[in-house]
DNA sequence: TATGAATGAGACTTCATTCAT
DNA sequence: GATGAATGAAGTCTCATTCAT
């Protein structure tokens, strides 16, 4: 039984993967199931052996990648360097992960942030991606106890972080950038951190 | 003549700010051709004497909707003060419209960053907003040439300027916020301009 | 008034002309009031004071149009030649009319043949086309009055005349002939006269 | 597998069949794929799982239908008589489907040859109806090589035996005939006999 | 579990026709 | 007569979801 039940997570996540990566290429409504079915040659009933709707799998993508996301910024929440290091390597990671699993960001900016509906429900205050709030609250709060932040609103800090990050990263998408991704790195993570530094 | 002209244009924009509202609220994907019509108490054969298609309907809001922002922009522009307090004014300003107008931000949100198929061909490299975009590099370029910004990449400050404005708009549209959302904009533009100053 | 009344003749025979030759070239369904109006450079409005509706118009092409033929097949008829010889040129004017005005032969094969409903009520027996079918049986009488073709049935002359002059004339619009279509005209007059012939 | 892959094609010939039927009835245009779904006891969801559109579904029509004629057809010219005999034999092939299945027939006369934008591409040069042609060809070259028929054009000898034939079909289905249809079958292969003979 | 045929509501779009100006 | 905005029914096609096998 055991076995079972791991086989079944095993495959849920696969759905997860694919899912993610065609919603986050074509987006929510242009996605259909049978899209997803056939990428992973699988029949459409069968998803829903899986997933009871379409929005069902949709939120649990984003629990999930808003899980592997809040992973890797809690490593850099343990380092012990400074609030301006992790900053930095903040922004890194965050790029990274925009390059090596582009469809992570992309449900973000393609999918949770356009259907609200979606999500309204059990997403409330962004349930959902709370893991990554969190994360994000404890670089700050830690931060401000160091004396190396200026102590301001929570929301205010969290989109001077998120939104250069993610407005970066939205551009790469829609190749207008000039530069590699990657190249802005630097700079943004320093208009971060001069906008945060105490 | 020229009057069932004027009469036509008139309708033209009533129709784009009908629709750009129904839009921003419920996304691009969920907001029928039927309920613009329904909204507008007119039919949904006419809707199509007016755009010939749902997608060329959504490019017309756009670049209506980028228009009249970057006409605020362009005023902040033209006035004769520092860059920081360009800054300021440029948040209060983009703030007052999600307040006055939200439709105008949320469509940005939630069909612009999120239905790019929809835009693909003709707003390549955002020719859609590019009134805006060319008034932030006017900002931008001005502040540095007076000495008062750090010279930077021109992407990079971009999305720190957009990106906290964004995000604090998008967080308010989601209810997550605990004050009035005017009260974030001092915090904000000084985010900003710490981020972006010499 | 009488000038006015000609003026409105004229009108209706200009819209006819060019309502035919789009039924012709796209189909009665594909081909829409608005395609006929723009091509006219006129409003759909006016359409609707000369014909009261598509269909009506549809009808009286076919009336005018087979009048048109029937013409030529008159002058064949009234010509001092043997009957072998009216058929050759039978079948030359044929062709020489797909050739210069393809329109009236393709309406009939594209419209009239293919829309029945459309003709149902006001064209039974054919009434619509009755002139031409009338020259035909003119040509046919005459020859066998004159001992120069064999009497039969006269539907089964009808379309031993008309059969193969309809089908050489639609391949040639398929543009599958090899040959100009002129070429087949003599082969194909000598089939229908030794068909036909006493 | 098997099976279900038999009981796919099943479905697929019944579809053709009530379809051609309807097609050939009320005309391409005039009927609705509601219309055939309904004839058919299913959903109009369920039709586009067997063909992608009303255009491919007219297409496959075509081509089955050609085939089932050309079948017929073939099997005159297999029989070991005169060319005399076959096309009396022929005609009255044709006139025996005209009555039995006159969809088939009239599939051609309404839909084939009056919607010519729904074949256009897959049909150039009658791609769809080749086998027919075929047969045709076969029977006038073996009547030739015998010394039968008088050698000549292709085009020209083909529609001398299909415009009469097609001709009276139609004029059947118009209900302006005065005889049973095969009444007329003696006499209009007694014509095509003497067009062609040598 | 797995399949994919089946359902049917609903989306976008077209178009003959009307009518106020 | 002439215009073209307005109507709304109807058509084609899509797609989340179900269910018999």
């Amino acid at each position: 039984m055991k076995l079972k039940e791991k086989l079944k997570q095993e495959k849920k996540l696969q759905i997860i993967r694919t899912a993610c990566k065609l919603f986050a290429e074509k987006g929510y409504s242009n996605t259909t199931m049978h899209d997803i079915a056939k990428e992973l040659s699988m029949s459409v009933g069968n998803l829903y052996n899986y997933f009871s709707s379409k929005e069902e799998l949709a939120k649990e993508i984003m629990v999930t990648a808003s899980r592997w996301v809040a992973e890797r910024i809690r490593k850099i929440n343990e380092k012990d360097i400074s609030t301006k290091e992790k900053i930095y390597e903040l922004v890194k990671s965050f790029i990274d992960i925009a390059l090596k699993e582009p469809e992570l960001i992309h449900y973000f900016l393609r999918v949770f942030l356009s259907n609200r509906e979606v999500f309204e429900e059990d997403c409330l205050g962004f349930a959902c991606v709370g893991d990554v709030v969190t994360e994000i609250g404890v670089l700050l709060s830690e931060g401000v106890a160091k004396g190396e932040l200026r102590n301001q609103d929570f929301f205010s800090a969290f989109v001077t972080i998120m939104g250069p990050m993610g407005g970066i990263v939205f551009l790469h998408g829609e190749n207008v950038l000039q530069k590699p991704l990657m190249e802005y790195a630097e700079e943004i993570a320093e208009n971060i951190w001069r906008a945060l530094k105490a």
